[in-house]
DNA sequence: TTGAAGGACTCCCTGTGACT
DNA sequence: AGTCACAGGGAGTCCTTCAA
């Protein structure tokens, strides 16, 4: 195989300073070391770019490999660590699971990395990963909902947890606050069985929180909202993100709106659209323009992320800013617009494929 | 009685640097 | 490029105390 061949990737051949992953991925149990978990993060990396360069789909029904220079995976060279982190993620398991509305329970279990192996390249020793092309979409296909967050924050933090912690934040970048269920919290984090709820609030959240807080800035706080007798069974976050990573986060989600295919950027403007008491011909009026639905999508991005200030009636202030204040409805119309989005020839988002699919189940 | 909170300890992973 | 020894720190465990 030759490095020419279209689905093989040598990193780091460019690097993309934002990764992209769907929220499935994001809120999935992941069972990586340090290690095995930046390595993930540098193929993200490589999917993510070429996402941008192609457009979806990405390598239907292809295996992927990717190309990694040892030295871009350890400064200490040791290759033996190398070596076990990739015997290591060779066997990782990755499951989904999910019940459908009418109670029907399906299920799918893949090894994303079926084959690791290294090899001499340009008189580097590299490690050369298969991804498989059954577990491609589940990483290249954002849908409504993605994460984003900083490649080189992510391979900079340390801990375990802090890498995993901070994938979250940054899927809740749009609110100041979110809930989590303790014991999915602990299942997405892979945190131990044996961890009490304060040795996994001090070696998972609050390491996290310090590392974090130490590398972007961004800190958190929480607290139990909801209690079964005397154990939390649930808790609040409350993010404090600084001006300029908000900055920065927008920046990122200008640039993914702005590539977006259009079938998803219509599908993802329905959705805020909840948010807006917005009427059916203002609604059209944004779908039906790609310029309006692009400043819809970033207008609201900039308010949620709080770059917008003193924003006290969203909708009045959306009109507004799109001009479509004297945009209504046609008494005389017949066909009430659907409230779905219109089909477009693009490639189902993965939440529509999948279902409502809450999380990796790994097998027990 | 049960679970949160706190401290102390061990194990081992990972990075560093010397060396071949 | 690759091996090895070492140090530091993170991860995990266990025990005690306190309070609901």
């Amino acid at each position: 195989m030759s490095d020419s061949t279209e689905n093989l990737m040598v990193v780091p051949s460019k690097k993309q300073k934002n990764n992209y992953q769907p929220n499935l991925i994001t809120e999935s149990r992941q069972m990586f070391t340090a290690l095995e978990k930046n390595i993930v993060v540098m193929i993200i990396n490589q999917l993510t770019i070429r996402y941008f360069e192609k457009s979806q789909p990405l390598f239907p029904n292809q295996n992927v490999e990717f190309l990694i220079p040892f030295a871009e995976l350890s400064k200490s060279r040791n290759y033996s660590e190398i070596e076990r982190a990739a015997k290591s993620l060779q066997l990782k398991q990755q499951g989904f699971a999910f019940t459908n509305e009418k109670g029907e329970r399906y299920f799918k279990y893949m090894i994303p990395f079926p084959l690791v192996e290294n090899l001499m390249s340009k008189g580097k020793m590299c490690l050369k990963i298969t991804m498989f092309s059954g577990a491609v979409p589940y990483y290249t296909e954002l849908g409504k909902t993605w994460t984003s967050y900083d490649y080189e924050v992510m391979r900079s933090l340390g801990s375990l947890y802090s890498k995993r912690v901070y994938e979250i934040l940054m899927s809740h970048y749009r609110s100041d606050t979110f809930t989590y269920e303790v014991d999915h919290l602990r299942h997405i984090l892979n945190v131990p069985e044996t961890f009490k709820y304060f040795d996994f609030t001090r070696k998972c959240l609050d390491v996290a929180n310090s590392e974090i807080k130490e590398k972007t800035g961004i800190e958190f706080t929480y607290e139990p909202v909801k209690k079964e007798g005397k154990r939390v069974t649930r808790l609040k976050f409350t993010k404090k993100t600084p001006l300029s990573q908000i900055e920065s986060e927008v920046d990122a989600s200008r640039e993914y709106i702005q590539k977006m295919p259009i079938g998803e950027a219509v599908a993802l403007a329905w959705q805020w659209f909840a948010g807006y008491t917005l009427n059916e011909a203002q609604k059209a009026a944004i779908t039906d323009s790609s310029d309006k639905l692009e400043t819809f999508l970033r207008i609201h991005t900039e308010v949620a992320s709080g770059k917008r200030k003193n924003v006290k009636n969203a909708t009045a202030y959306m009109v507004k800013s799109l001009g479509i204040e004297n945009v209504k409805v046609k008494r005389k119309e017949t066909t009430p617009k659907s409230t779905t989005p219109r089909r477009t020839g693009t490639p189902k988002a993965i939440s529509s494929i999948i279902g409502t699919m809450s999380l990796f189940q790994p097998e027990e």
